[in-house]
DNA sequence: CCAAGTCATCGATTCCTATCGATATAGTAC
DNA sequence: GTACTATATCGATAGGAATCGATGACTTGG
């Protein structure tokens, strides 16, 4: 997992949007091969809720595909796109940890209060 | 709190590490208006220990501090940054939040599994 | 094999950004 | 006020990135 990359990958409000549409899932797929409970979407369903050229959404992605938050997989002429939940799962916890002292979740508080 | 802008803050390696840096605070700063514990650094403690130029060190403070991930005060002739931790800590709790379902937490599970 | 549909890739354009050196600004000390 | 230090800002440059239209690749169905 690169940290910076998720992080990269996510700067970008077009892109962000797109992470947040996969990941809520609430919208159904106009794709017959995902399932209706299924977060899973493919370029067209984003080419028609997002106001971008399909070559865009192509390349945005593909950037969260790098940074392996999304992962793809062909079905039928289709190309699924999902969240990538436990890579996910691992940055979130990445970034909960991410705090002053480095092992402060070991000793349970933060401690860098004043000394006095 | 924009969280894109947050992300895209974080989405650069060096000011990345900058911000790592300011977070753990692991080193003490040059500058004497900074007490021991403090994690906070002036901008010379950061051209001391990343090779960029002055300059360029201000400009990724100066998008930390646009992104409200940092704050800075004047002591002295100094300018003192530091994490802004109530920022910090929405965010982590922000990132936290962002599950499948929007309102996992209030049901204590994920409840994304096949519906089966 | 051909047609249609889905999508990735290419090429071009425009804008953004990281970086630097140089300069300006703003405190402190004398 | 002058000198010094710390830092922001400016201007320039080079590289990156977002976006689009066009084209090519791949899959399915006749």
């Amino acid at each position: 997992m690169d940290p910076v990359a998720i992080f990269k990958a996510l700067g970008q409000p077009q892109r962000y949007a797109l992470f947040l549409d996969l990941l809520k899932g609430e919208e159904a797929s106009c794709c017959a091969e995902v399932s209706p409970g299924e977060a899973a979407c493919c370029v067209i369903d984003f080419t028609q809720r997002h106001h971008l050229a399909q070559s865009t959404i192509s390349h945005h992605l593909q950037v969260l595909v790098d940074a392996e938050l999304v992962t793809v997989e062909r079905r039928g002429t289709y190309r699924v796109y999902a969240v990538n939940q436990p890579l996910w799962e691992s940055f979130q916890r990445y970034v909960a940890g991410l705090s002053p002292c480095a092992d402060a979740e070991h000793r349970g508080a933060v401690g860098r209060v004043s000394p006095a």
